[in-house]
DNA sequence: AATGAATGAGAATTCATTCAT
DNA sequence: TATGAATGAATTCTCATTCAT
């Protein structure tokens, strides 16, 4: 039957894509299950976006546009270092519970080679997360908290790979199922694990 | 399987493969290729392994079994927590630069959907640097070196979330392109890093 | 048809269909593409024409009139038959010059195999041309002037062949390529060709 | 069931393509079909050759392979003009009715716009064709048999016009078709039209 | 009546896997 | 036993045709 595109349908297909993209990776995704999946014909996707590569750069683009978002409330309000730290952590934690095809997303392009479209789009997440946390680091090195002898790039970089690993450890399956190995009892303890972290990264950073 | 993999042939077969699965991915990798590679013919391979996945895993532990080798040296020796980690730091990044391919492979089955032979493998490897890293923290806990109030399992999970992101960073293309944003000038100075590492570390886990 | 084709969308509609039928083939022939350059929606096309093969009919049929339209030109006013021979093969060249479409659609329909009602079309203008030409050995063999022992259906046939290949060496653009290879200086002296071909024509029918 | 090619098998794939090719045109052809009619896999068809065009441009050598070498025997042997005229109209006709199907893949490519590699062998052969009708208008001239007045060239365009499209009336259905509107009762009598063919071929180069 | 978005069958092409030699 | 040509299902993508608006 041929039935004009409700609104509704058309978000669907880019979460049609992002489910199948997260699911299957970019290789195994079919677009004729995608299609299928969002309650649409092949023809109608090949409408919106000129080919698979297309399309999975739109669905990343949506995924990374969700995680950009968060990354910015990052600097706002007044808070202690430690506050900052902990709600960064924990708004991450969040995120992977509400978003996980999106961090899956983020994931996928982490292996596999994909086209400059795609690498530019990755490329500028890690700026903007590079930018912010370097500038926080800057920021406590001023106010001198940030602990003797560390250097802000390599500080940020540590920061960004606890937050990165920890997005994967609730979203990806692999991580997740790593997590549940490495932490026990602690698994189901969202609370716990930030606390423990936030604990480690403030020794790691001010010493405390 | 029909035969153990003892002969030099088997060997070459699993390189050949590990080559191109680390190389190209999983879906894109082509066991044509990979036979003209390792200089037998597809149905040598299909006299060993049942199909793709059954090689694909047999690489794979291939893969792991390097990665595990490295493991086991972390607890030898004597010598002050500060230099351990030094140590196991250094030898993460000179693994990585020496196998990246290993890596690669390790990355590998962090995505996509494997079968339950290759979630097993990568289960008992997970579950041997759990061991590995929670005893070493039981043992700092033990002579109170570990920072009052730090769980040894999450110390253990903030630990190896490092190690398993730094071997990313120097084997697989996107990490490493995201070091080079991180830290800039320096990307280049290993040495530099791994002092800094050390230094985080250190102050996460042992507080100084 | 639902409508008579009088409007001048129509004929804009087919003059869209000629141009690109003639360009890209029957089967390269894009309907979109066809509808955006006559100005409609591809709906409408389809109110007046059954389908793609129906509408290249039309198209065909308007190609073919004005090809007929020369036609009948020939037997008219009263000459020599060299100045009537050299009067048609100015006037093929001359047309195909002003209506290479016309000529590529008439080649078109060469390959291919069309519908039923396509090969009535072809075969109404090749009686058409066949009568014509036929007529005028006739009427050449009654006053004496055709070579003994040439048959009039034979004449018209070889005469036609000529014209045919001719229209086809200045249309399209396979043979306007052959055209260059076998003309080589001639190839941009339309006159002298015509006093070869006349004089050639000439020599054949009238043996002089 | 698995099963080496025979060579005979070979053979039939290109046989297959010409007779697709031939008959539904390079568009409408098959890859499934001509896999089909030739007995084997389309797997194997692209083992082969790369794609549909690689392809179509082996069944075209194929084909105007066979044609080039009628073309050497025109001017071997000794025989008068008219002798030799009619030796070529006869191979013509005979090559046409022994092999149809290659002469309607030249007339293939005189549609549409093919690879750089069907244009090149295209050009190659009507090189050769050139060539070789020049070769002989010259030596016509040379021993003041041509018509005084009659350029060489247009001359040997003249009579491969006349050769081209005489193939074309026996190969490709439309040709053939009109060819009966025009010839009626002689469209079944071959060596009376030969007859003319030659009568009027000489008149025109000889004058006689 | 006119629109043009939606449909989906069908085409070319790939490549893991098989098995005749 | 080893080979690698043959297989054919599955995939992406196109576009004539339909019909809800």
């Amino acid at each position: 039957m041929l039935k004009k595109l409700t609104s509704e349908q058309q978000e669907c297909i880019i979460e049609a894509g992002i489910e199948e993209f997260a699911d299957r990776g970019f290789e195994k995704a079919s677009i004729k299950n995608i299609a299928k999946n969002a309650g649409i014909s092949v023809g109608v996707l090949y409408k919106y976006y000129k080919n698979k590569d297309d399309f999975f750069n739109a669905c990343l683009e949506e995924s990374l546009k969700v995680l950009i978002g968060k990354l910015e409330e990052f600097l706002e309000g007044d808070m202690t270092p430690r506050e900052r730290v902990k709600k960064i952590f924990t708004a991450v934690i969040e995120f992977s519970h509400e978003h996980p095809k999106a961090v899956k997303m983020y994931h996928e392009i982490t292996s596999g080679s994909f086209s400059p479209k795609a690498r530019e789009l990755a490329k500028r997440i890690e700026e903007i997360s590079s930018d912010t946390y370097r500038a926080y680091m800057k920021a406590l090195k001023e106010v001198g908290l940030l602990r003797p002898g560390v250097d802000e790039k390599a500080a940020a970089f540590f920061f960004d790979n606890l937050l990165v690993i920890m997005q994967f450890s609730y979203s990806v399956d692999y991580f997740d199922e790593r997590r549940k190995i490495y932490l026990s009892d602690l698994y189901d303890d969202d609370e716990a694990l930030i606390e423990q972290m936030v604990t480690l990264v403030d020794g790691a950073l001010l010493g405390r």
